[in-house]
DNA sequence: CACACTTTGAGAACGCGTGCACAAGCTCGG
DNA sequence: CCGAGCTTGTGCACGCGTTCTCAAAGTGTG
């Protein structure tokens, strides 16, 4: 049985499920056997209940009285992420924040491998960072094919944003990652997830004058 | 009346706020007056029903059968999202990401400016980077409350996350922007926003994935 | 001034996600 | 083998957010 023939994941339970993995991973790394959903509950800092819901869509993998097996729970997580395997990345737009994904270690960690950095600017082209060579967005579509990448980081200035997600859909990338400050369409069948800086300190800055101007409390946390 | 005088705004909304941000301050650059909401879900990339529900939560700033007032409409949202003030910031862990959004230039646009940069390591105390030197964790006490600091970036390594999370608050900041992957609990009457990249790729591997070994469509976009 | 047209604002229905509460099921000690 | 104790899995109710829909309220033309 495949991962898809499953009933379906509600998408919350799908961005919950990294913090499980992450959680488990820790808790794999000190021996730990089994785990409750209470513990690892407050290891994920979500509820108890959630936790035991969120699982209950992959499978009934826990054991009344027991407890989730650690590495079975993580084998069937990680089956469930897309983690048994390695997802080549590309990142377009290496400027501040683009480098700086381009160093970071976190990715690697997780299967996630940078194989291309990719700018318009001639001037950077062919610039080392790290392993990588920087390529013009001329290569965008060789470079995609060639290494065989799904999942593109976007990383350049708002005006080019548009463009070069149609760019990396038409060259076959089906999953980005946008850093973009603009809004940015996707045809059907390719998922785009947003992080804009700019906008979360905005919302921060909602609460914090809330909270000057009254005594009103912010909501705990964010939905994700 | 003051913006917290008003009945309060759902959190999904306030997060959509910096999106007609957005789109209103591109509009007023192009000299237009006036904006349907229809136009401004275009711009804001929701649905149109949804804006005028949104907007009806600051009041009836908009006029029937001609639609809202461009200029009015952003000072309305500009002051709920307390962007009619300045928003000193610090910055605390000056690695890879630190450096990067210590180089932002998004965030000082919208009056957020970066007066400290604070590092734990010695060897980076004092090093300049921009118009700021790294100054020593040591020392963020009297730096926060020198420059008044309300709003934290937290970009340490996950390990350090939590402790730092602890001293920016005992030092009083209220709000904390996360991207250390790691769960970290701030107390009551602070506000704390996670950002974690290696989550967001782990979501889209899933996706990717369940597109890969069945034809099943993904959610068009987050909730954000 | 009346009428056609546009667009807002809000009522209402629906769907999703959350969390309580508890039965079902497992372990372990005696 | 039995009963006490623990933990999972899920039914259910509730609340939030989204979206459909339409009356109300404005504009503009003849």
């Amino acid at each position: 049985m495949t991962a898809s023939s499953r009933r379906r994941i509600p998408e919350a339970t799908v961005a919950r499920l990294p913090l499980y993995y992450r959680a488990l991973i820790e808790t794999g790394e000190r021996q730990v056997a089994t785990i409750s959903s209470e513990r690892l509950a407050e290891l994920a800092g979500v509820n108890a209940a959630k936790v035991r819901k969120d699982l209950s869509y992959l499978g009934s993998y826990g054991t009344r009285g027991v407890g989730y097996d650690v590495e079975y729970l993580l084998h069937e997580i990680s089956r469930e992420l897309g983690l048994t395997r390695d997802w080549p990345v590309a990142i377009v737009g290496i400027g501040n924040l683009g480098r700086a994904l381009a160093n970071y270690r976190g990715f690697g960690a997780r299967g996630f491998r940078v194989e291309a950095l990719i700018d318009a600017d001639p001037a950077l082209v062919g610039h080392r960072i790290g392993e990588l060579a920087v390529v013009s967005i001329d290569d965008l579509d060789r470079v995609v094919s060639e290494h065989n990448i799904a999942i593109g980081i976007l990383a350049t200035p708002a005006s080019a944003a548009q463009e070069v997600a149609d760019r990396l859909v038409a060259a076959g990338v089906t999953s980005i990652l946008n850093f973009a400050p603009a809004v940015c369409s996707v045809p059907e069948g390719v998922s785009m997830r947003k992080v804009d800086l700019a906008i979360e300190l905005q919302i921060l800055s909602f609460y914090q004058l809330r909270r000057a101007t009254s005594g009103v409390a912010p909501p705990r946390e964010r939905a994700g």
